[in-house]
DNA sequence: CGGACAAGCTGA
DNA sequence: CAGCTTGTCCGG
């Protein structure tokens, strides 16, 4: 990203540096004083490889003009070029350019077929801003997979009946809606709303999600195609369906995007640039003048500050939420429960129906610690996070590192029980509590293409939501570490479980029921369940973070990896900007908006080595 | 990224 | 000081 902002006044510390100069805007003219040929065709071109992010001048070679292939070359064409002598793929960038002085121009070396058209890559180029990172990695992300010469027809435009769905018809009646919709909700009657408008995106959250959605849509009769593996058919029109790479796809002629589950975090990028799929969209939707409508049984905050919020009837909601039953531990005797309690026994002898799946969570170090004589779990006073048993008998805060006594703020006891527990063991209760056999299931256990089936009893830890297809209940044995994760959107990410849980084993209106073993029953994720009403949980969660200038109140990024000091120093204290750390070689960046640190992360020369930037970092 | 070249390290 | 390793620079 070399076009860095003129006003922020940087430093020419090297009048002698060879940045590449900008095309005139004055046209070819003058290309004798080049030596090239008079009418010679100049094209800019970004090179697709991972550590180089400036263009390179390239000429057309002069028999392209004749055979039709330099026509077909357009802004986002794939190409080959020769690059300090060996041949690299690349992006056509810019068009008739003016290279500067006195560099010796090559040839481009072959032509590899269509590319993103100019809109995408002027939104990746946004993106690349947004997030601070790199354009050739979302382009990559924006290119077919294979060369494609040329697209297909576009398809029909399908005739659809207009939906009679209430949240479906409100959906598109302004630009930007978010649809909060209950769990056990269908959201192909907005995906068929989209395709009236025209040809459209509709981005789900993983590709399996996808593909499914994909085939519902097609027995329809719906053009449907899959970005993932359908580019050029994409490129020609119809409605694209796809996960997050499909932000970026090529769609004909744009008229509608639907960003399905927008709270899933599988929208963003893990690595850096840490793109958001949900954002992109927006951004897309925006630029192109035409509707967004995201969907969430409980929507980001994001998503609310952005959009217009369309909520279904109480009745739809609630009918599409189970029921979940709060076993409060803290009433249980805390000498002799573990972490399966008394009231599990039924449950898991198949009282209640199968299979059972029971999740427990082994992520994160820190053990859990809960008073012996009250059940209260101990934790900071100041930032609501469980409190770490450093030695004999003092607690320390995982936050800011602050030791206290080791005393229950509830009742003042000073004996303590560790709930963390070992898994195989915990398999070996749970199946004589149950009286048959339980399947421990761990991120290499092998899953048929199905999911798993053939066993009333699960035990792992969330990745078993994903695994299995349907329950007909979910335990989750130890609930408050997740409301607890000393991460910022811990709540969110504990609500997004629940969404996932309650997807298995259905509405309360076809008996769904989600059991949650807690000492926390009144959080207010669980009560925002438990009430079949999300805005409990947005509510208390944008309070939160406007209490803590936290997002969508501010804009955070995380600078870490060796460089990370320097890149610090660098940046100085420009105005708005707080800078908090380091915490484990890693330093938070807060700006008062995205606008304002985008503009503060592109303006420091980037010091070299393995620099890494999150913005909207996933787990601060 | 990967090649070119320069600057440091080692061993007789 | 040759011969090798490690680091830095740069590509049209």
């Amino acid at each position: 990203m070399a076009g860095g902002t003129a006003d922020q006044g940087r430093l020419d510390l090297d009048l002698s540096t060879t940045d590449p100069i900008p095309a005139e805007p004055t046209g070819g003219a003058g290309s004798d004083r080049l030596g090239l040929p008079v009418g010679s065709r100049v094209v800019r071109v970004l090179p697709d490889l991972a550590a180089i992010d400036r263009p390179f001048d390239y000429l057309v070679p002069p028999a392209w003009a004749d055979d039709g292939r330099g026509e077909r070359l357009v802004v986002g064409s794939r190409v080959r070029i020769s690059l300090a002598g060996r041949r690299v793929g690349g992006w056509v960038l810019e068009d008739n350019v003016v290279p500067p002085p006195g560099v010796e121009l090559r040839q481009l070396t072959k032509s590899s077929g269509l590319g993103p058209s100019s809109e995408v890559i002027d939104l990746a180029r946004w993106a690349s801003h947004r997030w601070a990172g790199r354009l050739n990695g979302l382009l990559g992300t924006a290119s077919p997979s294979n060369v494609v010469e040329s697209l297909p027809r576009p398809p029909p435009r399908p005739t659809v009946q207009p939906t009679v769905n209430t949240w479906g018809m409100r959906a598109f009646q302004v630009q930007q809606t978010i649809v909060r919709l209950p769990p056990d909700a269908d959201v192909v009657p907005l995906a068929i709303e989209a395709a009236r408008k025209g040809d459209a995106l509709v981005l789900l959250p993983t590709v399996s999600a996808a593909e499914k959605m994909a085939a519902r849509l097609h027995s329809k009769g719906l053009p449907v195609s899959l970005a993932q593996r359908q580019w050029a058919q994409s490129a020609s029109g119809g409605l694209v369906v796809g996960s997050r790479s499909a932000a970026l796809a090529p769609v004909g002629n744009l008229a509608a995007v639907v960003v399905v589950d927008e709270h899933d975090e599988n929208y963003q990028e893990e690595r850096a640039p840490t793109w958001h799929a949900r954002d992109l969209a927006i951004e897309r939707a925006r630029r192109a003048g035409i509707p967004c409508v995201l969907t969430s049984p409980s929507p980001s905050l994001e998503a609310l500050e952005w959009g217009e919020l369309v909520v279904p009837s109480r009745k739809e909601e609630r009918d599409g939420w189970p029921i979940l039953d709060l076993h409060d531990r803290r009433d249980d005797d805390p000498m002799r429960s573990g972490l399966l309690g008394p009231r599990l026994v039924e449950i898991l002898r198949g009282a209640e129906g199968d299979p059972v799946v029971c999740v427990l969570n082994r992520r994160g170090r820190s053990r859990l610690l809960a008073c012996n004589a009250c059940g209260s779990l101990v934790r900071c006073s100041e930032h609501q996070v469980p409190l770490i048993q450093e030695d004999e008998d003092m607690l320390s805060c995982p936050v800011d590192g602050a030791r206290r006594p080791q005393v229950c703020d509830e009742c003042g006891a000073s004996r303590f029980k560790n709930l963390r527990a070992g898994v195989a063991r915990l398999r070996e209760e749970l199946e004589a509590l149950a009286g048959r056999p339980a399947l421990e299931v761990t991120g290499d256990t092998d899953v048929t293409d199905g999911g798993l089936t053939g066993h009333a009893v699960y035990i792992g830890t969330e990745a078993l939501l994903y695994r299995v297809d349907s329950a007909a209940r979910v335990v989750f044995l130890e609930f408050d570490q997740e409301l607890l994760a000393p991460r910022m959107r811990a709540a969110e990410q504990a609500m997004a479980l629940l969404i996932r849980a309650a997807r298995l084993v259905g509405g309360r209106s076809s008996g769904g029921r989600l059991v949650v073993q807690t000492r926390m029953p009144e959080h207010e994720v669980l009560q925002a369940v438990l009430h079949a009403d999300p805005g409990r949980l947005a509510e208390a969660e944008l309070a939160r973070r406007r209490l803590l200038n936290l997002p969508p109140w501010s804009a955070l990024a995380k600078v870490s990896g060796p460089p990370a000091g320097e890149f610090i120093a660098r940046l100085g204290s420009p105005d708005g900007i707080d800078l908090m750390g380091p915490r484990d070689g890693a330093w938070l960046v807060r700006a008062p908006d995205h606008g304002r640190l985008s503009e503060v992360l592109a303006a420091v020369e980037r010091p070299k080595g393995r620099l890494r930037i999150e913005v909207d970092p996933p787990r601060a």
